[in-house]
DNA sequence: CGGAAAGCTGAACCGCTGTTCAGGCTACTC
DNA sequence: GAGTAGCCTGAACAGCGGTTCAGCTTTCCG
């Protein structure tokens, strides 16, 4: 199944991306991952910058589908200050997976610096955090949990601003900054939009 | 002069690092640039690894003494509201200089996951960051524009992570996020905690 | 069955680039 | 003036790794 061989490929690409960085990849060592000889890597991707392209395009629209659903449904389990709490939680770099997600970011941050082709990806996977995180802020001021004056998209944008660059810090080992100091962070920022505590958003 | 050369080789590099990605530079390139040969590159960095290291660790000190002032001083301008205002939005890669450092910043990020030796750097950096933005604070607080009771460590890392996060994205050209917004995104997060309107900040 | 298309392979090619080596030039010291 | 140490160079080496190529096997279809 040639669609499948192609997926395996790009899944090979994309570990070896996120554990050696994006320039360390080789052909060869994609191929071995995948069980794949490097004439087959090149019969489904010409060049090499093909395949690193499609395997950063395969892995964020993957990641995006698996955590905002494809659909883009919100998890009504919880709605309200507990699911925006949450929400926060799992988009820091923690665990062991997110962290995976998290360097295979940066290194879309950089590479799309230099190559326009992939901002819109990177873009795209920003428009649909965004209205993921906005839905559960609208969600929490259906509740009556948040102001209802509150503007979702704004919370929205401040939050992710500052998970990113407190994830950051969370992954280069900051003294000054962990996963908890990084969540607190998070809460102080868009706790007063929300017209509510810090501590509720623990 | 053997200073002189070698500041010039790791110029060189820094400028090639930011315009084609740290993985791109080629040490021929680096000594075209800095009008040396090759051997004279591997004379005082006796591997391209330890040129690449030692090129960021010369930016980001020299960086941050222009940046920050060798002695740690603030300048005091205009102490308050207006000099917070100033700093956030030279902090913002909206120019061209500010543009190469910001480029250099994420390849440090990224290279620093890997290279534990290379943290310190980064950590160092933002612990200078960190200390002049709490001064500005509190620089503000003293003056009366500030709420006094705020505390200056804290505004200041969430200013940073927000001016990281989204300074990533006007990099990106994202198009809901320009300098504008970015400026913006920072004051709605961190007017609240300093009990001004955001709009003071503009 | 015949044949084409798709999936796949091993081996060879070859250009690029980090690194080394042998030595030249300058400048300073005894 | 001889020796020595530092600065610097051109040329050659050597290996890595992307890419190509010729051809094998399997599958599919008329």
């Amino acid at each position: 199944m040639a669609q499948d061989t192609a997926a395996r490929i790009l899944e090979a690409a994309c570990d070896l991306i996120a554990e050696e960085g994006i320039d360390a990849v080789r052909i060869a060592r994609v191929a071995q991952r995948a069980g794949a000889s490097t004439s087959l890597v090149h019969h489904y991707f010409s060049t090499r910058e093909e395949l690193l392209e499609q395997a950063l395009i395969h892995s964020f629209e993957r990641a995006g589908d698996d955590r905002f659903g494809v659909a883009g449904e919100v998890a009504e389990t919880a709605p309200g200050t507990a699911a925006l709490a949450e929400a926060i939680r799992e988009s820091l770099p923690a665990q062991g997976e997110q962290e995976r997600e998290w360097v295979l970011w940066v290194e879309l941050w950089l590479r799309a610096v230099r190559e326009p082709d992939l901002r819109p990806v990177a873009n795209r996977l920003y428009d649909r955090y965004r209205e993921w995180l906005a839905a559960v802020v609208r969600a929490g001021i259906a509740a009556g949990d948040f102001d209802p004056g509150a503007d979702p998209e704004a919370v929205a944008d401040v939050a992710m601003a500052v998970l990113d660059g407190a994830g950051v810090r969370v992954m280069l080992d900051d003294p000054g900054v962990g996963a908890e100091r990084a969540r607190a962070l998070v809460a102080a920022a868009i706790a007063p939009m929300l017209g509510v505590d810090p501590d509720a958003l623990a």
